[in-house]
DNA sequence: CAGGACGGTTTGTCCTGACAAAGTATTGAC
DNA sequence: GTCAATACTTTGTCAGGACAAACCGTCCTG
């Protein structure tokens, strides 16, 4: 009898069947918690998916479903043949698609906007090639610069279309472009980033509290929101000093 | 009566039944292939799912498993009561988790690897941690000078602990790192980066062909297996002349 | 004419059932 | 003892059906 008991137990799971979080979504998330406390233990093999399923109490393909949602985070691994195994529960999530503002916050550094510039004006070739619309449609431009804790920390330049989002100078001055432009209903979905590095001009290097020569990380965005629609391109500047860009990459 | 005729119309499609390839697949590759091709055009709506599966004698799961994996790379958007969208079929992959050999080879510009450095040691405290191994195992750690076309491009400093492969340094010097991990089965499939930048010391430039002070693209990484094992650490330098990251996000 | 109620459309969730394919372990033959 | 055939376990794929939830447009009422 070829009996090959998982050494990783899931306990039963109170599922709430009246509440409006689908089943598989609750399954997933308590499933979740228990190899985060170290309930489950990484590298244990759970027990198979109908067993599983049948104690929970919920059919196959929800259970699977469930599965199926942490192994895409990252926090499972199944074979074929073989069972689902717990792996390495650090690196989670794929890749987030987040603005500096937000991150700055989350971490409590104190994000500072001074406007430079913005104006409305015809999109520049380059603009409009990264925008996909037509050289010369308006678009609102603006610099700003960044500070975190009271120190700047990167040269920001934006063009968002005019038929995308009105932009007040107030509005940019408080709450980060991207809060803007969920707020109007314009949720970024997907960008496209180059990252690379300079050094400073004579006049960046006084806007950043740096020397002249002085290393910067580039980074040019564009970015779609869920209709394929682009809502922002972006040309930034971070002093290499005090920023850097972290990912997390899965096949 | 409200109908709301879809003007994306997906024509029949040729499926074998035969085939090992899964049938949902076989769906949305024919669909990625429309899409791209502009037979299916951009922004139309696609008509819904049941006629579809009707149409194109599947089960409704099996073509809703074909939407959600478009869905998943970027191309189509769903929409509750409204209908499945084609969305700018540009932006495709997440993300690759590539090396720079295998990118250099791909573009035609000759990769070339110049090793100055390899040996076993027992890993240093930061690679230890990076990689999750006791203090003082045993790495092979090597240190490679990357050209393309000629030209130098990147230092390369890693660290693969010794039980995950043994590195040898004839092999190195023809193939990539992760050629060579993933011929022995120990493919990456996920990985975490930091990208930064900083200058140049002056050893550094004379290597790379550049002058004291120049900007370099600094990037630090850690991958892991399937297993959720860790078989590389990397901490690598590039001429930001030369070198840019290009990364696409999707949340 | 404005605004809410209503109905139709479309995707989301969930279930049961069945067979296929890939690994693993056991068994049996040589 | 070694190796190949075999049985078993586990995940992968697929079908068909049912109801819920969100969205859109229309109609009716005030």
């Amino acid at each position: 009898m070829g009996e090959r008991t998982p050494n990783g137990v899931v306990p039963e799971v109170p599922l709430d069947r009246t509440s409006p979080v689908p089943l598989y979504f609750q399954v997933a998330t308590r499933l979740q918690q228990l190899i985060e406390d170290g309930g489950v233990p990484v590298g244990s093999r759970l027990e198979n998916e109908v067993e599983l399923a049948e104690r929970l109490g919920v059919s196959r393909p929800t259970m699977r479903r469930a599965i199926q949602y942490l192994v895409e985070r990252g926090m499972l691994v199944r074979k074929r043949g073989v069972g689902t195994q717990v792996v390495h529960p650090k690196v989670r999530r794929p890749v987030e698609l987040s603005s500096l503002y937000d991150d700055l916050a989350k971490t409590g550094r104190e994000p500072r906007t001074e406007i430079r510039l913005l104006d409305v004006r015809p999109a520049p070739d380059h603009v409009a090639e990264a925008l996909g619309i037509a050289v010369g449609s308006d678009i609102t431009w603006f610099e700003r610069l960044r500070f975190a804790s009271g120190e700047p920390l990167a040269i920001m330049h934006n063009a968002v279309p005019t038929d995308v989002l009105a932009i007040e100078r107030a509005d940019l001055e408080r709450r980060g472009l991207y809060e803007l432009l969920r707020a109007a209903g314009r949720v970024p979905r997907m960008a496209n980033q180059v990252v690379g590095a300079r050094t400073a001009t004579s006049a960046e290097a006084r806007l950043l509290d740096e020397s002249r020569g002085a290393p910067l990380l580039t980074m040019t965005r564009t970015a779609w929101d869920e209709s394929g629609r682009a809502v922002e391109y972006g040309s930034h500047l971070y002093r290499a000093s005090r920023y850097s860009f972290e990912l997390t990459l899965t096949i």
